[in-house]
RNA sequence: GGCUCCGUAGCUCAGCCGGAUAGAGCAGCUGACUUCUAAUCAGCAGGUCGCAGGUUCGAGUCCUGCCGGAGUCACCA
């Protein structure tokens, strides 16, 4: 539903239901729509709603409104009414004075400051692998969710939680220890990403774990368990199911991995010197991959330092009898009435768990910034423990209980199915982003708009176009939805695309490079010059922004932006193509199309930028 | 089995707090570069909107049931 109408049609509008019909527009809820395909006006009013109140057939209620519109507001040039339908043309000249506001309206679709913070939450890498495709969607919606608010009035404030203890980790250190020769990621050559190098070793450790166990199913042990528990079924079939088991109990690997964990735990000093050094070298490597997809967090939560946080609250919430502690002393609640079940907040033993531990940062962020919103961008398999987590915050009586959003987006998945890191079916996030600029590269370079500029100069512009095209193939489809990426066709660069918008922007560039003008040079405007077509068309885009704005920070959905900005560059490069710029036919016309064009990258760029992309002036 | 999400053109997706003949892109076919960048534009072809009921002047959109796919329902994170 597009309620995009401006402030000014919408009063006319109501004004003229008032006089004409005397009724209370405002009861009515009467629905402008804005159009942008052919035939049924710039702008429809449903009139159903009155025709109800003053039962009467609504053609005949269409036609009167019209009637008075056309006849008492010099911006209407004329109407048509079809069953309940008004569809209302205006009159050129009230799109060059709509057209005019836009473009003289600094920061236009921006609301201003509401002082209201959110903290937006995403990232949350793990420190025993690199980042994945995974990541990068998570990465992308959050940056640009983030810009969103910010652009909506919200003042926003990023964080990330880095998952840098466990048992993960320590299969990596033990892998290290064991196999690694003390070497660091500059011990080779060349260098290795750190968190290339600590990644490998977690696959070598499933490896090598893979092997101990294949080796001990021939064993006498597990002969006779075997036996015991088999049940008949094919001893290949039991034993992929056994695995866990036996990692729990029978693994001399495992073992010395949960010792190394315990030991991390206990703050054993040499353990621990490990696990820092590893630690340092992934976050390292993940930092530069951070950095080239623009993720900046003004707080790093680190779990080794909160994980314990949440007992305290937990315990209180226990002292006053809206959790209880079980017979084996395990404190749990019961969310029944949420319609969920039972969760368990302290092991019997009495240490914490994840819930435990986001109950914790919760609070603690609610101290240190007193956030009016939090937002969560997570996968959508821990649906369920948000859900959970809120409605305990909420048993709590946690002070912004209402702000709490999960930001749920789909799996990406290969073509071939999930992407499991440790089967190495994974799409490294530096990898991607190599082939999409290579993309890039060698699409650039078979056209050869480029020659003449430094090389620097070349592969900054290849990087902005290829990092938009793998931004863009992300926001697009909306979040909730699991996504199929397919390595070997990777990323298109024509059609519905980032590089598709950056063309617009830099077709722009070129027509100022032209008139000898740059983008922010006031040129004046024309008052006579009556818009047709292609531009009314781009002028009706234009008036959109507002609208794509506020509906993709309010549903927290940047995909209504990247699908806004794609027919505002559909629109601009229709009338690119139709109206001669430069060569216009008169100095009006030249100055009014300059000013379409000018605005039009303004918000091209802007929209971008809140998406997470940048604009090439070339390309 | 319970809960959540998804099912729209060959493929990838918009549209989903009800509106007119269901929109794009890719792939396929036809045209447009001595002109401001053809990463573009114009056109053709492609649809029982998973199925069946219901509500409504009007349903891809809301309600119910069913079918198919995914996720989740851990004292893992």
């Amino acid at each position: 539903m597009k309620e995009s109408a401006p402030a000014w049609l919408y009063e006319m509008v109501h004004r003229a239901v008032e006089q004409r019909f005397h009724t209370d527009p405002k009861k009515l809820k009467l629905r402008i729509a804005i159009n942008h395909e052919e035939g049924k006006g710039d702008f429809t009013v449903y009139v159903f709603p009155l025709a109800g109140i003053l039962r009467q057939p609504p053609e005949e209620i269409a036609r009167a409104l019209g009637d008075y519109l056309s006849s008492h507001s010099e911006e209407i040039e004329k109407y048509e009414a079809v069953k309940g339908f008004l569809n209302l043309y205006l009159h050129p000249a009230a799109w060059r004075a709509q057209f005019y506001t836009i473009a003289q309206t600094p920061q236009y679709g921006h609301r201003p400051e509401s002082g209201k913070l959110a903290l937006v939450e995403y990232a949350s890498p793990n420190t025993n692998k690199p980042l994945h495709l995974g990541h990068i969607r998570n990465i992308v919606l959050g940056v640009a969710i983030s810009r969103i608010l910010q652009s909506q009035g919200w003042r926003v404030r990023t964080t990330q939680v880095v998952n840098d203890r466990g048992i993960a980790i320590c299969k990596s250190m033990l892998a290290w220890q064991r196999w690694g020769q003390g070497k660091g990621p500059n011990d080779y050559r060349p260098p290795i990403k750190g968190d290339k190098l600590v990644g490998d070793f977690y696959v070598l450790f499933s490896q090598k774990f893979d092997e101990e166990y294949e080796q001990w199913q021939q064993s006498e042990e597990a002969q006779r368990i075997y036996r015991k528990y088999g049940d008949g079924k094919d001893p290949k079939a039991f034993f992929r199911s056994y695995k866990n088991t036996y990692f729990q109990q029978h693994s001399p690997l495992a073992r010395q991995a949960m010792d190394m964990l315990r030991a991390w735990e206990a703050g054993d000093l040499s353990v621990r010197a490990l696990w820092q050094k590893l630690n340092a070298w992934v976050l390292e490597g993940i930092e530069q991959t951070f950095r080239r997809l623009d993720a900046r967090f003004d707080k790093v939560y680190y779990e080794s330092e909160v994980y314990q946080l949440g007992k305290a609250y937990v315990l209180q919430g226990l002292k006053e009898g809206l959790f209880e502690r079980q017979d084996d002393g395990a404190v749990v609640v019961d969310l029944s009435a949420e319609g969920l079940d039972r969760r368990v907040l302290l092991r019997k033993d009495g240490t914490s768990l994840y819930v435990t531990q986001d109950i914790g940062i919760a609070y603690l962020r609610q101290e240190e910034f007193q956030p009016d919103a939090m937002l969560y961008v997570v996968a959508d398999e821990q649906e369920y423990h948000f859900q959970a987590l809120f409605a305990i915050l909420k048993l709590l009586g946690f002070p912004s209980a209402e702000g709490l959003y999960h930001l749920s987006y789909g799996m990406v998945e290969l073509p071939h199915g999930r992407m499991k890191s440790r089967e190495g079916t994974v799409v490294d996030a530096d990898d991607l982003m190599d082939e999409v600029v290579r993309l890039a590269r060698q699409e650039s370079e078979g056209r050869g708009e480029l020659e003449g500029l430094p090389e620097e100069e070349k592969e900054r512009i290849y990087e902005v176009i290829g990092m938009a095209a793998l931004k863009y193939a992300i926001l697009r489809v909306g979040a909730k939805k699991k996504m199929i990426f397919n390595p070997e066709e990777s990323i298109d660069l024509q059609g519905q695309t980032g590089p598709y918008i950056q063309n617009a922007y830099v077709r722009i560039c070129g027509v100022a490079r032209k008139l000898g003008v740059t983008l922010e040079e006031e040129v004046g405007y024309s008052d006579t010059y009556a818009p047709e077509g292609v531009e009314i068309a781009l002028i009706k885009q234009l008036s959109e922004y507002p609208r794509a704005l506020q509906q993709s920070a309010e549903e927290y959905n940047p995909a209504v932006l990247a699908s806004y900005l794609y027919q505002l560059a559909r629109s601009f490069h229709r009338f690119y193509h139709e109206q001669p710029i430069v060569q216009a036919e008169t100095e009006a016309a030249r100055r009014f199309r300059w000013q379409l064009c000018r605005t039009t990258a303004r918000i091209i760029k802007d929209g971008m930028y809140l998406l997470g992309m940048e604009v090439p002036e070339r390309m």
